[in-house]
DNA sequence: GTCTATATAATGATAGAC
DNA sequence: GTCTATCATTATATAGAC
């Protein structure tokens, strides 16, 4: 069923775009109805769990987005630096050229963090070690690459929340145009 | 009045330790009650607009904070580098070692976002122009001064929040140790 | 699968005693 | 300045018709 399951990927859609907008407890079902276009009821009939069955449901999907969009291409059996240009333009096109907040860090704060905090900061673990490996086949010690995939992913989050802060989208294509010759 | 000032500011701070944690709309009165011991009734007395207030006034007191620990340092008639090297220290400080959130960080995402974020997104560029203009006194050309701003933003508060999503003030810590030996 | 109508609980906020 | 009691509103969630 086609028409079902695209419908479904819309209304998922929708929803993420409150959820990262409002946050998760910002984030009403009166909003969550008037984006969808779907009446209070209709939500729950595709989240019988409420919000909280929404968030469960959106993270398991914006991560399976980002690791399909961006951390899929490090564990490709190219050259290093290619790997690390192929997921920085992943991450480009997962957070819209910078336009649009990662879902994932929305609820990793607030207080759904109760509920999906270890398991995000498990999944982060795991990208952060898939980075740290591909700095590692370029040559750095374990050290050095540790720090240089912990910088890489601060400079995108914190240039992606500057730019949300000065509502600036500059900021973080400039930052990724610079972090894209760091290792040339 | 030394101890009802004493007082307020104490309220303040564990009003802004919820709101850290839990967010604008997270937050809730019972919450806000039990963290400060007042009932929701005298919040009203000192707050008399409710949690609008309470978060305006929150954001005046954090951002006083963190222009007083941090970014006054750049502007003071040192050389260049060691003023940076203070402002890093000072919101090294005012984060607490990476282990606590910026408050006006987080009430620029979320709902608040409609009744401050043009403050401030103001508030923000002026800082990024005097950590700018600290570059440029290093010998830096404007372009290449902003870029260095934006990232030295960035990486703290992208450290930040990697800190928080990975509950591991490391990130924090090994990114500042860096920032620090960036212009030596 | 979507709707209207409604139940139930929690929220922000106020009045007034002390 | 703090409290108890209360209000009006809004929230999440459910029942049942279509």
């Amino acid at each position: 069923m086609p028409a079902t399951s695209a419908s479904r990927d819309q209304i998922a859609e929708r929803i993420a775009a409150v959820f990262i907008q409002r946050g998760y407890e910002g984030a009403t079902l009166a909003q969550l109805s008037q984006a969808t276009g779907l009446g209070r009821a209709s939500l729950y009939h595709h989240f019988p769990g409420g919000k909280a069955e929404m968030a469960a449901d959106l993270l398991r999907r914006c991560a399976t987005e980002l690791q399909h969009r961006a951390f899929r291409h490090l564990s490709r059996k190219q050259k290093p630096e290619r790997r690390l240009a192929r997921f920085i333009d992943g991450f480009v096109d997962y957070c819209q050229d910078g336009t649009r907040a990662c879902l994932i860090a929305v609820l990793a704060q607030g207080s759904a963090t109760e509920a999906h905090g270890e398991a995000i900061a498990r999944q982060y673990g795991d990208w952060l070690g898939d980075l740290i490996r591909t700095f590692e086949a370029i040559g750095m010690k374990p050290k050095r690459a540790r720090r240089e995939a912990e910088r890489l992913m601060s400079e995108l989050y914190g240039a992606l929340l500057m730019s949300q802060i000065l509502a600036d989208p500059g900021v973080f294509t400039r930052t990724v145009k610079r972090l894209h010759k760091s290792w040339p």
